[in-house]
RNA sequence: GACUCGGUAGCUCAGCUGGUAGAGCAAAUGACUCUUAAUCAUUGGGUCGAGAGUUCGAAUCUCUCCCGGGUCACCA
């Protein structure tokens, strides 16, 4: 952050200290009561007008068209933008025309929040506009917004946006690409229409712990920190899933949680550190169930936000209604590549690899090197939902046995547009069979998979005293939404997408100390810096006459009551 | 992590094979009573991401580093 403010901030700053010496408080404490706002006056004044006689707007100004003694700015609120008619006279009809001619017109800049009260009307240009006849500062802006300007027809001319600093900075984002908010207001409707759905069926919302000792439930490297009372490592959760069936092992039918994992892992667009996903777990269900469950669920999400369950997702159209397609994982590999690796050992799984040019090393088992054929040839194909069903047990330790089939497990991951979005289990329920396949993750880990499942006594334990037959489900929240709102990024549906630290400027700033020892007492040193006089060196290019009558101007501005320092002390500090 | 493109005024960008840093918007001052990318006139505003090097001279060439975008790898 710089220090140094640019010209522009300046006059802002200045023009906030001459509102106040006009006993205008730029930051007044009341509330303010709006009762319009613009996308309304907008939709409904020309068939009901009467009911916009007297209205109270308020937001940011956006852009002001200033003509003599009358102008039109647009004003921005939460719901868009309206327009606004200021007359001079109208506001001072008396002699006195400081209001529009001084506070509106110099005082007032782009991005400062006002309130106005007026009639709508309609402009001879035919815009709906408000008529004011009576403007109140709320909050004055220091920082000039960057001016994105909209032609009628949608052109946007000099649009704000470098990623970087939309993401850095999304609140400048957002007041000035307003659009963007659509994608976090329909977030914000998966979300609670997931939840609705789910407490409609009388299943329970619950939170559990997002500091765990032990990190389970997922493949994936953890975050670390450490408790200083307990003097005890502790990891940033990579999954919920373990505590969550302890909550079926206590009784409840049905236990679902939002909540935000982490992982210490790349980023691209498609991972941050930390994500939202939603884990669900229903007694006495099988995964069979589960998939009708996420075919129902999933259309009336698509509904709540489309209106219908076609998504334009890219230059795909993407269907949420169910049944959806179902393909077992050795099926859909013998699919894509003609090849069945159903009833292949590791050492034909690895000529598979090397014959289709995909890279492996020693760590790989049987389990992941399945895995990496599906990756590199099967997923990209998947566009409309499809579940993919019945993995291989050596990758997925946690879920029940395949009924049938031999050496598979009962688990289903449901792929949209190219991308995994849900996985779920008939969930393993037997405590000993856990124990085995936890043991044959240790086993992994040996071989040197830092990503190997870690042993939970406490889970096994809690497994030992019996859980009824279980499906569950995982969703990642903020890929479904990129779907929902078509998004390439997770950065987009993400308000703050993490990013590396931004550079502090070597603020080449003189502490205060520094000042102090030039024989500045430490009350002026916060007067210089006032005045725009940083360092030393600065200082030390004074001319200590002027410096020395501009110190008496701002103790007077400044209304400070410390003593004044003489000529030749000004004089010996600028030496 | 690799490759690649980029970082110049508050914002969007130009700036050639090295020669005093530019435009539009924004800002300041003035004009203007229905404008709408308002208009007209005048003016100010930059450690050209940071540091080092080559050179008489670097926004420009070289090296290192920082930040970001894209592609790939790793990874759900």
């Amino acid at each position: 952050m710089s220090i140094a403010l640019s010209e522009q901030e300046l006059f802002r700053r200045k023009s906030l200290q001459e509102l106040r010496a006009l006993g205008i408080n730029p930051y007044p404490a009341e509330a303010y009561d709006v009762n319009a706002w613009a996308q309304d006056i907008n939709d409904k004044f020309e068939a009901s007008p009467d009911k916009y006689k007297q209205v109270t707007v308020a937001g940011r100004i956006m852009t002001r068209r200033i003509m003599g003694s009358a102008s039109f700015f647009e004003l921005q609120d939460s719901t868009g933008r309206v327009q606004v008619y200021i007359k001079r006279d109208d506001i001072c009809p008396g002699e006195d025309k400081t209001l529009y001619n001084t506070v509106f017109k110099k005082l007032l800049d782009i991005g400062d929040y006002v309130g106005v009260k007026g009639f709508v009307f309609i402009t001879q240009t035919g815009e709906i506009s408000v008529h004011t006849e009576e403007l109140t500062i709320l909050a004055k802006s220091l920082k000039p917004l960057p001016v994105v300007k909209r032609e009628e027809d949608g052109t946007i001319h000099d649009g704000f946006t470098d990623p970087e600093m939309r993401y850095r900075q999304r609140y400048v984002d957002l007041t000035v690409n307003p659009d963007y908010r659509n994608i976090f207001i329909n977030r914000s409707k998966v979300i609670s229409t997931m939840r609705n759905y789910f407490n409609a069926q009388g299943w329970l919302e619950v939170e559990t712990p997002i500091l765990q000792a032990v990190h389970g439930g997922a493949a994936a490297r953890p975050f670390n920190t450490h408790h200083n009372t307990l003097d005890m490592p502790l990891f940033l959760r990579i999954a919920n899933e373990l505590y969550l069936k302890r909550l079926i092992v206590a009784g409840f039918d049905g236990v679902y949680e939002f909540g935000k994992m982490f992982r210490n892992e790349g980023m691209d667009r498609t991972h941050n550190p930390e994500f939202t996903s939603m884990e669900i777990y229903v007694a006495y269900k099988d995964y069979i169930w589960m998939m009708a469950m996420v075919e129902e669920c999933l259309e009336t999400v698509a509904k709540a936000v489309h209106g219908n369950p076609v998504v334009q997702v890219g230059k795909h159209e993407i269907n949420f209604a169910g049944p959806y397609e179902k393909l077992s994982m050795y099926d859909s590999i013998l699919k894509y590549t003609d090849i069945d690796v159903s009833a292949m050992d590791e050492a034909a799984l690895l000529k598979v690899c090397a014959d289709l040019g995909i890279e492996t090393n020693a760590t790989m088992g049987k389990g992941k090197l399945v895995d990496e054929i599906f990756s590199e040839k099967v997923e990209a194909h998947l566009i409309q939902p499809t579940y993919i069903t019945d993995y291989p047990i050596e990758m997925t330790p946690l879920a029940k046995k395949h009924r049938t089939k031999d050496g598979l497990v009962e688990r289903f991951e449901l792929f949209v547009n190219g991308k995994e979005i849900a996985n779920a289990y008939s969930e393993l329920n037997d405590p000993i069979d856990q124990r085995e396949r936890l043991e044959e993750q240790l086993i992994l880990a040996g071989r040197g998979d830092d990503e190997a499942m870690a042993m939970d006594d406490d889970f096994l334990r809690a497994l030992e005293y019996g859980m009824p037959p279980t499906s569950g489900l995982g969703i990642g929240i903020d890929r479904l939404v990129m779907l929902m709102t078509n998004q390439s990024t997770i950065q987009e549906v993400l308000f703050f997408p993490q990013m590396r630290p931004e550079k502090k400027e070597q603020a080449k700033i003189s502490t205060i100390e520094d000042f102090v020892a030039e024989g500045v007492p430490a009350p002026w040193v916060l007067v210089l810096k006032n005045m725009g006089i940083n360092t030393v060196e600065q200082l030390k290019a004074q001319n200590p006459n002027k410096l020395f009558n501009d110190l008496g101007g701002m103790r007077k501005k400044m209304k400070l009551d410390i003593p004044m320092p003489t000529k030749e002390e000004v004089i010996a500090w600028c030496s």
